[in-house]
DNA sequence: TGTTAGCACTCGTTCATCGGGAGTGCTAAC
DNA sequence: GTTAGCACTCCCGATGAACGAGTGCTAACA
C-alpha cells in the first residue's frame, strides 16, 4: 500500500508510537531497540530517510530525529489504528446525575472528559431538525404579557415572553391554546408549511400576531442560531509544549472560549458521516484555522431521531488517538442512555 | 496624610501613572523629567528612597527603577483616582438588542466589556434573594410526566419536568395551580415559610409530593447553587507579559473557565458594600489565590428591590483603575435600563 | 544485495563569559 | 535642601565553547 512495504509500515508504527509518547523527535537508535524485528539503527536510518521521501515524515532540523507528518498521522489513524476491545473506561464512574436540564447534562460530559482525557472539549447542544413539537402552552402573565411554553419531543422546553398589545381574555386564550395544540401538536419542523401556517392566522383571527410570534419561537428552537456550544478544558493545551507558546495558545483558546468559529467544525462533522460517527481531522483537515496545530477527534450522537449532537475532542497532533476514539464510542453509547430518561 | 508630604504623593502618582503605561520598573530621571515641579533625578532618587522604606515602592532588583507595591496600589486607588467626567464612553455604541433571554444579554455584556477594556471580564447572573413568585403553572404534559412553569417577579423563568406517580386529572390540576398560586403569588423566598408549606401540602392531600417538588424548584430558582457566572476575555491576559507566563496563564484561564472560585469573588463584593457600588481588590486582597497577580475590580448592578449581580473586571495590577471604574459605572446605570424591559 | 559498523558532520542546547546600559546610593559642593 | 558626580550593582543580550543526539555516507561483511 502507497509504497510502504511491511517493515516500512512497522518502522512507521514505531516512530509514530514513540513520538505520541514523548512528544519529541524519534531518532534510529530508539527505533532499532524498540521494535521487534531486530535492525540496526543503520538500517533504521536508510528506511526513515525512504519514509521520508514519502512524505510520511519530517525532518524538523538537520539532526534531530524524525517527527511523523500530516500524512504519517493520516496513515496511522487510517490503517494502524486497530481499535482494541479495551476493558470498559471508567468512564462509568462519572455518574453524571440526573440532572433536569439538559445544558447542566452537557457541560457536565465536557468537563468529565476534559479531566479523563487531558485534552480540551467542546459538546454541541443537540440539533432538533427533526424534532416534533409536543406540546404548547400560553398563559397570561399578567394585563401585558404572555407566556408561551414550548415542550418539543425530546423534552425540550422553551420560554417566550410576548408583550400583548390588545386584551386577551380567558375564553380567547382557551382557544388560542387549542388551535395551537391540535394542529402543531406531532408536527417536525419541516412539516409546518406555509399552508398550515396561514390557515392557522387564518382561525386566529384577530390573535394571529400572537401565532406568528410562537411560530417563529418554534422555529428558533431548532435553528442554527439556538446551537450551544460548551467547551472545557482549555488549559489542558498547556500540558503540551508544542501548543503553549502564548501566541499559539491564546489563539486556540479564544476559539473555544468564543467558540463561533467551532459550529462550523460542529456542521461539518454532522454533515459527513462516517459508519462509525467518528471523524478526524488532522492539522490542516481542520476547517478551523487556528487549529492548524492540533488534531480535532469529532463524534455524532443522536438522541433520537434527527435530533443530532457533535461532541468533540482537541489536542495537539500527538494525541492518544486510540484513546480518544475509544472514549467518544464509549460516549456515544452512553449518551444515549442519559437522554432516554425524562429530562430537560 | 500616612506620613507622606505633598511631593511625595505627587512623586507617587507620577510613578504609578507611569508604570500603569510602561509596564517596566521606572526610574528617577524619567520622573524628573515627568512632574511639574522640576527636581533632579537625585532629589527624586531621596523621595524614591523614602517612598520605599514607608512601603509604597518595591525595588525588583538592585538596580532597576521602582514599581508600586500592594499598599502603593491601594493609596493610589483610594486618593489619588479622581473619577473625572470623562465623555460618555463608547458603550452606548454596542447597542444590546433586545434578546429575550437574560442569559443572552449577560454573555454579551461580559463580551462587550472585554472588547472595550482589554481585560478578561465575569458577569454573575442576579440572585433574587428578595425575588417573589409572580406565577406558577402546572401542565399535564403526558400521563406520567408534569410541567411546572414558574415565573419570577423579574420574569425569571425556570421549568421543571415532574414525573408523575399517580394520575392526575384536569380537575386536581386545576385545583393544584389554584392552590399554588393563591398562596405563593407575591411571596419572597423568606417568606414561604414551614407553616405555609405545611398548610398546603395538607389542602394538596394526595398530591402533596407534587406540591414539594414545585416549592423546590422555586427554592433552587433564588439558591447559590443556580448561580450562574458567564466569562469574556480570558485571552486578554496574554496581553501583559507579567500575567502570560504559561504557569500563570494557565491557572488564570483554568479559574475563569471553572468559574467556581469566582463565586467566592461575587458572595464577597455582594456583601461588602461600599457607596459606589465599586470593590477593587488589589492582589492579594482577593478572595482568589490565583488571582495574587492581578487586581479586581467588581460592580454591584441591582434589577430590582434586592435582585443583584456581580460584573467584574480581572486585569494586571497595573490596569487602568481610572478608565475601569469609569465604565464600571457607566454599564451599571446602563443594567438598570436594559433589565426594566419586559424580558425573560 | 541487504545489513551493519564506523566516522565525520550538523545542529540545537546549555552554560559561562563579557560588555553595555540603566539605575541606585553616597558624598561633596552649592 | 538641592544638585552634580561617581562608583557600584545588576539585568540583558550577544558571543562562543562544550556537549549530545542524530544523520548521511562509505566500506566491509554475509
Amino acid at each position: 500500500m502507497d509504497g510502504l512495504d511491511e517493515r516500512k509500515v512497522k518502522i512507521l508504527d514505531a516512530i509514530i508510537r514513540t513520538y505520541l509518547e514523548t512528544g519529541g523527535p524519534v531518532g534510529s537508535r530508539t527505533i532499532s531497540k524498540y521494535t521487534d524485528l531486530n535492525l540496526s539503527s543503520a538500517t533504521i536510518r536508510n528506511e526513515m530517510s525512504d519514509l521520508e521521501d514519502l512524505g510520511y515524515l519530517i525532518t524538523p532540523h538537520t539532526s534531530a530525529g524524525r517527527i511523523p507528518s500530516d500524512k504519517g498521522y493520516r496513515f496511522y489513524v487510517d490503517h494502524l489504528l486497530e481499535s482494541k476491545d479495551k476493558e470498559i473506561s471508567d468512564m462509568k464512574d462519572f455518574v453524571i446525575e440526573h440532572t433536569e436540564k439538559m445544558e447542566q447534562v452537557l457541560k457536565q460530559v465536557a468537563r468529565m472528559l476534559a479531566k479523563t482525557t487531558n485534552y480540551a472539549t467542546m459538546i454541541s447542544s443537540p440539533k432538533y431538525s427533526g424534532n416534533k413539537v409536543k406540546f404548547i402552552q400560553l398563559s397570561l402573565l399578567d394585563a401585558n404579557q404572555l407566556l408561551a411554553v414550548i415542550v418539543m419531543e425530546a423534552n425540550v422546553v422553551k420560554n417566550k415572553i410576548i408583550p400583548l398589545r390588545q386584551r386577551l381574555d380567558n375564553e380567547a386564550l382557551f382557544k388560542l391554546n387549542l388551535l395551537l395544540n391540535s394542529t402543531l401538536n406531532g408536527l417536525s419542523i419541516p412539516e409546518i408549511n406555509l399552508g398550515i401556517i396561514s390557515r392557522m392566522k387564518e382561525q386566529a383571527g384577530e390573535y394571529s400576531d400572537i401565532v406568528g410570534v410562537v411560530l417563529d419561537a418554534v422555529a428558533e428552537s431548532i435553528s442554527q442560531e439556538e446551537l450551544e456550544i460548551y467547551t472545557s478544558g482549555a488549559t489542558n493545551i498547556f500540558k503540551y509544549p508544542e501548543l503553549s507558546d502564548s501566541r499559539k495558545a491564546s489563539e486556540l483558546i479564544y476559539t473555544l472560549e468564543e467558540k463561533q468559529q467551532l459550529k462550523t467544525l460542529v456542521s461539518d462533522s454532522l454533515n459527513s458521516e462516517s459508519e462509525t460517527g467518528i471523524q478526524v481531522y488532522i492539522g490542516n483537515e481542520s476547517p478551523i484555522q487556528t487549529m492548524k496545530d492540533c488534531s480535532v477527534v469529532t463524534a455524532t450522537y443522536e438522541l433520537s431521531e434527527g435530533v443530532k449532537g457533535t461532541v468533540g475532542i482537541i489536542g495537539p497532533k500527538r494525541m492518544d488517538y486510540e484513546r480518544v476514539m475509544d472514549s467518544l464510542k464509549e460516549l456515544k453509547t452512553q449518551l444515549d442512555g442519559i437522554f432516554r430518561k425524562p429530562s430537560g
